[in-house]
DNA sequence: GAGGGTTACGGCACCCGTAAATATT
DNA sequence: AATATTTACGGGTGCCGTAACCCTC
């Protein structure tokens, strides 16, 4: 039995056909891309037809004896440029030898979960000459410690992206219960808060005082200890969406907590003296975290 | 003659391959990656080990009876994802109907030239249909009119890059005067100026003004105008080097005027109600304007 | 022995080069 | 005529499914 066209007809654009047209494209004639390419021009206008009557779209117009793009075509090689590119990245990547040396990664304690666990294993796996540094600190410490020179780059949870920032991701911060907890009913409120400088203080005391609402600070302390408070029903906080623990709840508008801004993550990269090690983990964790928490779910063709 | 395998060794990587090697991967086991792609397990087994003899790789260890990736695998698994959705999204756009609507774009006139007009051109023949305005006008005015709403997207010089700015080159401020002229003896300086708040207007009267040396203005006029006052040696100006028109002459050190700081060019997108035409046309920018004044060339070793 | 990976085999389709046909200047 | 693209043809290779083989649990 063959499974040729079945619902999804096979959308795989071959890069070398992706090379053949940009080259006619690019020198204007398909006897020039052949020369370019090593091809007979035959080849070439074979390729290029291929690729036509895989798009099922005309990419030339043969008007004349001048070979045009046509929209479509112009199109496509806007993007095929692209294809090109990054099908030579990877092969450089991986006929390269591995990366080697250090990098220096900051992180707030509230955002490790659920993003770098992940990150970090597939990047330790992939590189594994690569020795990984973990700095973990508040998100005004860790922008400091960047132009410091002490890390390489940094996450950060922000209410805003400043220059030099890259916004990843923005998320609504909540609140944080004990299931079937009542200590957010007391007043003075409870407040958890691992860090006085901890990004997410001044937003909820800011609520809270908007609202009214009288509030005692419980803490300091470290992330994990202010975590095990929360579940024993002592106190309650507030963190992003995606790094609430599985085992505590949500406090809605019902709670009669005030609502709270949205944060965002950001990503600061180093700019002077980086490295590829360094653009190699950035990019991963772009990709990674755009696709786990903002992409719904990809059906795999 | 058979070109097989000349000084290029034909470095595609087929996305089909990707896919089953991505399929694997994730659903740990060759015949679960078969069932999602329709495929023998045989044949999956076979795709991976094109892929690995394509690359020189061992992508997984098959010890044991689990299939684990190697760190050649994981690495490859980090890009293959992006190669996959590149493929995919370039699919999805030539597949899709033709974008309509308007796209305006805001420029500022002293780097139309030679930036603009390639794209603008392609992006024209690429999407017909898009109907583009063009606002030409200094740095600070178009991030107004920005933010009022009133372009879609804007180019800018400007010297940082600043919160919501995305910097896409970044160029030395050159003077500029008329090949064999005597102009930039005279005292006051003759200053060309288009507008009075052209960005490069305080950089240059800035560097005059720490050097000690008088200046006077010429202008103000239009970008065209003041070129042509400057190839009349009757004024001398600064221009990004880049946007240097080819009859005209870049005046050194020597010339005894004042280093200048670099510029850069901004992209700022606006973030409301952006559609897909203005995130199509905002990526050309970036992958032209990078392709043609940054990269010097990639080594493809 | 059941489940999963590898390998051999057969057939089909793909894809190149050669070369002839076609079209444009 | 000359240059450039298309097309027909032949041969080699690629790649699938089938199925046998192998290994581990």
């Amino acid at each position: 039995m063959k499974t040729n066209d079945l619902s999804v007809p096979l959308r795989n654009i071959d890069v070398a056909l992706a090379r053949a047209f940009v080259a006619t494209a690019e020198t204007g004639g398909m006897t020039a891309a052949g020369r370019l390419l090593n091809l007979t021009q035959g080849a070439v206008s074979q390729q290029i037809k291929r690729l036509e009557d895989l798009l099922q779209k005309e990419l030339f117009d043969r008007e004349h004896r001048q070979l045009t793009l046509t929209a479509e075509g112009e199109r496509l090689l806007l993007h095929a440029r692209r294809l090109i590119a990054l099908n030579d990245e990877i092969w450089g990547l991986m006929s390269a030898p591995g990366f080697e040396g250090t990098v220096r990664l900051g992180v707030p304690g509230d955002i490790i979960r659920p993003f770098l666990p992940p990150i970090l294993r597939a990047f330790k796996n992939a590189w594994p000459k690569v020795k990984i540094e973990l700095n973990c600190e508040s998100s005004v410490a860790l922008k400091k410690a960047l132009s410091a020179g002490d890390i390489d780059l940094t996450l950060t949870t922000e209410s805003d992206t400043p220059q030099g920032a890259e916004r990843l991701l923005t998320e609504d911060l909540v609140w944080l219960g004990c299931p079937g907890g009542r200590i957010w009913h007391e007043d003075p409120l409870p407040v958890g808060n691992a860090n006085p400088s901890c990004t997410f203080r001044a937003a909820m005391l800011h609520g809270l005082e908007k609202q009214g609402r009288d509030w005692r600070i419980v803490g300091p302390s470290g992330h994990e200890v202010m975590l095990a408070k929360i579940e024993a029903d002592l106190a309650v906080t507030a963190l992003l969406q995606s790094s609430v623990p599985p085992h505590l709840e949500i406090l809605g508008p019902d709670s009669g907590l005030p609502a709270l801004t949205p944060f965002h993550v950001n990503l600061y990269v180093r700019t002077s003296q980086t490295n590829e090690v360094v653009q190699e983990l950035a990019q991963q964790i772009r990709d990674q975290v755009t696709r786990r928490f903002a992409a719904p779910e990809r059906k795999a063709g």
